[in-house]
DNA sequence: CATGATCGATACGCGAACGTACCGATACGG
DNA sequence: CCGTATCGGTACGTTCGCGTATCGATCATG
């Protein structure tokens, strides 16, 4: 609402009032939220962001009011949703490619949302730029791919397993860095969906 | 290492050199777990725990060194292993039961999980601390549930679903506050267990 | 080419929290 | 019943990070 909507046109802005590029804005958001996954974002300082961009604090603060400001708008340009782009053809086909896709960013995008998970519960807009960045995108396209097998029937749409599939495979991926003491990946989360999620379906 | 074992005797201890009860070294560790909770882990304050339990902060830092260690020994003491206790006769039954305990104590220990889960990757002892205290004696107990339903002949040792059933159980616990914006409950916890866990597990 | 705004750098005020030191008061232990 | 150690309270020194203000240098714009 400060800045990163109002006095920032696009990356082809006409006539921009900031010196800062889109390439040079990027470099800020990756080095903050790099920060918030190795220290946590409590940790995080404003100095430590401008040091390792070699910028000035005052530029940061002249572009971001505050710290969670500037950490909702890293968050807010990092949006994505890897899952949208699986279509296999088939359910199941299509729920190891979202495992395999999952296990490969773990280690960042899982560590973002450790790093985030309680910050989140004190201010409401880092929530909903989380939510908006790195949750909402993935579930909907998670529950696209659903929709998708059930309508080819590969499943009955009233199977109760569905509903529980994405807090399955992102449960796994959160708690697993905790339980066994290393990250998620790929062969893991496959193996997984292969093992519980794929028979909990009836789709062997 | 430095107080909590050293010269503080058990409950029954003879001569106490602290004049602090057990008691009142459970208002302590009580306060400050809810703090973690409610606050997160880094803004938790010796101050506030002094204040909120109406000691001073010289007592605080006269039993424990320093606010890492003080809340590893708040961990530690609060350790238990509710699993432990399920015996239903039927791997069905114990799952079930799990479900349902999991789904009670979710907001409590789920929310502490939550708020360390961070903080837990700076400090070993930390880290260590809450291993032992509410994650090793919890997946033991797990285990050994599905090692007497193996046993009892209710489902295959090799079943590839046994090997993910703590971690399902604990992500799904994990990341619903996330995904739903609730915490779990038994009512949850259990229908996530009949729909997704038994089923996978041939249970149906 | 001149005007003006943003850049990086730096210094500053402010508040918060850590951990220490000192204080009378109080309750245990011999 | 008296010494003594711990109690609660508080003041202190230190560190650290936020957010602001100021300054010369530099780059865009007209």
């Amino acid at each position: 609402m400060t800045s990163q909507d109002a006095d920032r046109p696009g990356p082809a802005g006409a006539s921009r009032r900031s010196k800062i590029t889109p390439e040079r804005e990027r470099e800020f958001f990756d080095a903050v939220l790099e920060q918030i996954r190795t220290c946590g974002y409590d940790a995080v300082t404003m100095e430590g962001v401008a040091a390792s961009t070699r910028c000035s604090k005052s530029t940061l603060y002249r572009q971001w009011r505050t710290k969670p400001q500037f950490v909702a708008a890293a968050l807010r340009s990092s949006a994505r949703a890897r899952f949208a782009l699986i279509d296999t053809g088939t359910l199941a086909g299509d729920l190891r490619e979202a495992a395999r896709c999952a296990g490969e960013w773990s280690p960042k995008d899982a560590t973002l949302f450790q790093a985030l998970g309680h910050a989140v519960l004190q201010d409401r807009e880092l929530a909903e730029a989380l939510r908006e960045a790195l949750i909402d995108p993935e579930i909907a396209a998670l529950n696209e791919i659903l929709r998708r097998g059930v309508e080819r029937g590969e499943v009955s749409a009233d199977n109760p397993a569905l509903e529980y599939i994405p807090a399955q495979i992102f449960g796994v991926l959160r708690v697993r860095p905790v339980l066994e003491g290393r990250n998620a990946d790929p062969d893991y989360v496959l193996r997984f969906v292969e093992a519980a999620v794929l028979p909990a379906l009836g789709l062997t």
